[in-house]
DNA sequence: GGGAAGCATGGTACCGATACCAGCGCAAGC
DNA sequence: GCTTGCGCTGGTATCGGTACCATGCTTCCC
């Protein structure tokens, strides 16, 4: 960029190095991917021209010779929510050591944009897929079976999985916030997500909520206030405004909201009508993130290991990618509740 | 996965199409790549018979030969911060509808990561690349000049970029909140901001204390007040922790903050305390991130525009890669002081 | 001593696409 | 009528690696 001695000088390849170290092509190919398969002195000064060229291999080219690039494909509706940006980070965490990469697809929470980001994806010959979720357009589930590699949903638990999945039962969560809040006292229990309509839906949001909804029916509560309102992308200002019209119908004395940034979203619109948390409406959320733990009050909550789903689907591939045969299907990490102050 | 009718079916290729379609391979290409130059019958039967088999090009294959992988590496510290995803999003945004996918390298504020990052995206011979900041590794800074490929630094505003910059100076940052805060009347100013020793260093949030720090001296106030304390990628409890040892030593008036994460920590550690902000104390944060536009009081902030920042970088990156000369080489997008409650 | 086995190395044929050039048929222009 | 040019098509070489097989040499063992 600086300076241009010569023209756009190529990269270095392989045959670069290899005539400079004085061996064939090959040998370099096998200093870099097996050095014990080379003698210590060929690998000695194929490594020194390496050095000295700065070559870096191309892996597009390795990896269609040797039909494996290296990619993990892990598709989500979002980078914004830290849960997602966590898995993401266990998930290469846990595969970068051993050379794998992962091209991170964003679908906004859309399944047709989803099915568009695949197919992005599949151009790149990912070694595996994983993916948010157990809900995927018929199309999108079709390429998902027939790519041909490991598949892992996430952050779900199917009943029916592609191939693998990591996660829990988001219906199980809700049905756990149900008997929580009703183990604390309240008769009265509202459940706030976002629409259910539209392009755009947060699925593992609503199966909390009907959790929750069945949870209250057995218990033989009544279920009318359970909300949908606003979208799942503005998570606060979708927890805001649900509050809101949850206070303006009143009569909740507790609210599950289906993330944590909804809840926070949701205290501040009580702290701001003057409402004291828990005292005079207590609130649950869900994720167990950050935020929870470090607003005032803290947030009661249902907890689950984002870090975790992305590092356990991490070491299942990383397995299944070895040949190994991996046992069950599906791997549920479960949730816990944790109360701190937002309930009381 | 789900039934193996046939061994592990190898994915479909040009060849099979091109043979399904009656055409040669070629024609195939140049359907998919501009359809213009391929008769209109010729093109449906092509085009059928992509989709009768399902196929998906490999753009590995594609970009071993025209040398463009339509990958542009992004490498950023974090992608748990929401103000770098967003830059993500931005940069998607503007790409993504030309063919190009991201390539997001973490580096967890380590320049030696940064790096080993580098140096993984770069066997991936990507057609660009962004990096955060103006800091780098010698080495990598060498990689990044050698690349032969346009670079964009971004979040930053450097004095010598390597290529190109897309962002705002920090340092300016740091000398208006100080400007900010002593408009407001305060005269004992604080600023709390990471550690600066370590591998681990947030180089950005240093240069706005930097100017920080030059703003108070050059109006004649202490700058004794400005800590370093936590680590910068736990932002919240860095923030928590930084502002309790600041009341500890007590004195300060108002406080800047090196992220609006970090400034809800503080701000949250105030409310434990029994403060009242702003009474008691004025907190300024940086960023302008949802979470100050949710929490109560509102946060005032400096404002950047991450999301921008990724579109821009995204527009430039493409007028770059049509082979226009761009005029200039550092884009400043600047920053404005949005005052909300936090100031009083 | 001879053959088998093992190690280190090299040669060659791909992987699946695109760049490049050549060639075909047909219409327009002189 | 013949050249010129254009639109469309196909053949071939190549991108930069790895898989696979073949080779030369050494060592070991019966």
């Amino acid at each position: 960029m600086s300076e241009d001695r010569a023209p756009p000088r190529r990269a270095p390849t392989m045959r670069d190095v290899s005539r400079l170290a004085g061996v064939s092509p090959m040998t370099v190919s096998r200093t870099l991917a097996d050095p014990g398969l080379v003698s210590p002195e060929a690998r000695a000064r194929v490594l020194a021209a390496v050095d000295r060229l700065g070559y870096v291999p191309d892996r597009g080219a390795g990896g269609l010779s040797s039909r494996r690039t290296g990619f993990v494909a892990l598709i989500v509706p979002t980078l914004t929510n830290p849960n997602f940006a966590d898995t993401a980070a266990g998930l290469t965490a846990a595969m970068r050591p051993r050379g794998y990469q992962p091209l991170i697809g964003v679908t906004g929470y859309s399944l047709a944009e989803e099915e568009v980001v695949l197919r992005a994806m599949l151009s790149r010959r990912p070694d595996a897929i994983v993916v948010s979720g157990m809900r995927h357009s018929p199309a999108a589930r079709d390429l998902l079976a027939r790519a041909g590699v490991p598949v892992v949903e996430i952050w779900d638990r199917p009943e029916r999985p592609i191939d693998r999945a990591v996660g829990f039962s988001n219906y199980e969560a809700g049905r756990l916030a149900a008997q929580a809040l009703i183990g604390l006292g309240a008769t009265c229990i509202a459940g706030l997500g976002p629409e259910r309509t539209g392009e755009v839906r947060d699925f593992r949001g609503e199966e909390r909520l009907r959790g929750l909804r069945d949870g209250l029916r057995q218990a033989g509560l009544p279920d009318d206030l359970i909300l949908h309102h606003g979208r799942a992308a503005g998570a606060f200002a979708h927890g805001a405004e649900a509050m809101a019209e949850l206070l303006a119908r009143g009569g909740a004395q507790a609210v599950f909201l289906v993330s944590d940034i909804s809840a926070f979203g949701a205290l501040m619109e009580c702290r701001r009508r003057g409402l004291l948390v828990p005292r005079d409406v207590r609130i649950l959320g869900f994720g167990d993130f950050e935020i929870g733990r470090q607003c005032v009050p803290r947030l009661s909550t249902i907890a689950v290991d984002p870090v975790g789903i992305g590092r356990r689907t991490g070491e299942l591939l990383l397995r299944l990618l070895e040949g190994e045969a991996v046992a069950p299907a599906v791997v549920d990490l479960g949730f816990r509740l944790v109360l701190r102050e937002s309930t009381g």
